[in-house]
DNA sequence: TTTGGCTGATTAATCGTTAAATCAGGGGGC
DNA sequence: GCCCCCTGATTTAACGATTAATCAGCCAAA
């Protein structure tokens, strides 16, 4: 590995100028800098992290909580949030919290420990980190609206309803997966304020709600609103074995436009996350609060998109009304 | 934050004698490693990682390097491998290389620029990553036995189809998704060497071998084995609207267990990875290779579980052919 | 000519930890 | 009583980069 010293003796110099060369600090002729930068280039120099944290007090690496790595959610976050980091320098440690509170602070612990500059959090069902040394930015739970950023479930929420309105059901079954998750809660609230005075919604939770769902739909429920697309997909199965069909006898929606959305039958109508702005404005904050500014770009929520596909349609044995929204 | 040379001046002591005391190198006696010990606790010292990392040269972080992060395998691995890496004490920086070769390569570098301890890699379809200045663990891909740890993928696919041959079929479809995938190719073989002399398989790939498939069991084929969940999904939505029932008139397999296989309809049989096992010995190898052993676990492969759900069943219109395996 | 200011560089200290070399002192062998 | 060895510690230097403080020239103003 050849160091800031290497250079320097090689060319002449001391140390310091190398380093205020290739930082832009200190006062270095433009033509030294220019001979310094490009003999650095020439021997492959890399800067030592280790020396430079031990120096500087920071590490240039993020760490993130994730509830569980299991979510295929995950991937997509993970993705993108590595690829908005890679931009601003930044690595991404990652730990997952495994379920439980306890978990989840022992793993934020582990990160500052190992000298994160930052956190990103995606908390655990209905839980809040503990505040913690270093500048944390919580992922689709609008604790702080400050050092948060999430998606609008609420504004989801209502998308898919005012669909299943506007197409023309009136009588709905939204289903829930976990009541403590504060996510599925903002999507059902935003459900349940687009429907109009006209609808009836009956709510529903976890399995046993599946089964209600299939009573609720034989006993004339059009449509079912999911809060996920893990719960849409056995909600299906269920339908299946009940014999009633999707859509021609009940739409169904999910939410989150996981893998398996658009391959399976019928293709799930979902609403989708826009995960890069989410990302990008998660790094956004976080390196603003490194940096002691205050962020511009508070973190307000991320508008979420309906994806229509062919698991809604209009309610069998009623006229089509097509309400202008 | 706390140093050595707090705790050293507190007991009064040199700095030297805290260091060897907490990490148990250099000549103490029993008494002051004691003394130090519960001082260090009280004060709830952290060592510095970055003035160690600069010392020894060691970071005790490693690499992880995925082809798409949006697998939904992904999640699963890399949350096994965080787990087994955190039991060693050693931290993950993720990095995806986004489909191509060249970013895969790209993506290596910049964790060696940050000083990673050793690799993981998870390679592209078909390629085989550069050598590096650290120690590398190639993952499920069967590249150089000493330093790759695998699932058994072509044991996989005997297992699966053995089942398919002990149920009574006998003309069945495999499908695969590209051939580009040695993963997939090995599955494949798999399965083609487990089938009996009797039997007949045709071989298809891609979505065009999906409406194969569809063609070939409205021929007579009575199974469909495939190389992926993801596949078999699609495979069924096919199915679904050729109005083929699945298992009544053929017999569906997947492969690895996806999120979705359990609850879709019906659930699907396919074949899990032993992700723990694949994980814990990748950690192994590599931990063994930055100490400079030669690891006592070779990268031999970890055998697949299948996984039998609904959707195979014996044959339509045939007798019930149960052989001894 | 002296003083002051500016530029472009150097020195030296520092971050926290580790490791090799050194040292003080006690006990045992002869 | 002398030498040697062993134990339990200490000194010292180093890892590589950053940064405050300092310094040598040089030019211009007084």
């Amino acid at each position: 590995m050849v160091s800031i010293k290497e250079i320097a003796s090689d060319i002449g110099v001391s140390a310091a100028t190398v380093s205020n060369a290739l930082t832009g600090k200190g006062r270095v002729s433009k033509e030294m800098v220019a001979r310094i930068k490009t003999r650095a280039e020439e021997l492959g120099y890399r800067p030592s992290t280790a020396a430079r944290a031990l120096k500087t007090g920071q590490t240039g690496i993020l760490g993130l909580v994730m509830p569980d790595l299991t979510n295929p959610l995950f991937p997509r976050i993970a993705q993108t949030l590595s690829q908005a980091a890679e931009t601003k320098g930044l690595g991404i440690l990652i730990a997952d919290s495994r379920g439980s509170a306890h978990e989840q602070s022992e793993a934020l612990r582990r990160l500052v420990g190992r000298g994160v500059d930052g956190l990103l959090v995606v908390p655990q069902r209905g839980t809040t980190p503990d505040p913690m040394p270093v500048p944390v930015v919580v992922i689709n739970t609008a604790s702080d609206p400050l050092n948060a950023v999430s998606a609008d479930h609420a504004g989801g929420g209502a998308l898919v309803a005012r669909h299943i309105a506007d197409i023309g059901h009136r009588r709905v079954v939204i289903l829930g997966g976990d009541p403590v998750s504060e996510v599925q809660r903002d999507r059902i609230a935003g459900m349940q304020a687009a429907l109009r005075p006209d609808m009836q919604a009956s709510v529903f939770w976890g399995d046993a709600g599946v089964a209600q769902a299939v009573a609720e739909v034989q006993a004339g429920a059009t449509a079912i609103l999911t809060t996920s697309d893990l719960i849409a997909l056995r909600m299906r199965s269920q339908l299946m074995q009940a014999q009633i069909a999707v859509p021609e006898q009940v739409s169904l929606t999910g939410f989150d436009d996981m893998s398996f959305a658009p391959i399976m039958h019928p293709a799930l109508t979902t609403v989708a996350q826009d995960v890069d702005t989410i990302a990008a404005r998660a790094i956004d904050i976080i390196t603003s609060h490194i940096r002691g500014e205050t962020p511009d770009t508070h973190g307000q929520t991320v508008p979420m998109r309906l994806v229509v596909r062919n698991s809604t349609t209009i309610p069998k044995d009623q006229p089509t009304r097509r309400h202008l929204p």
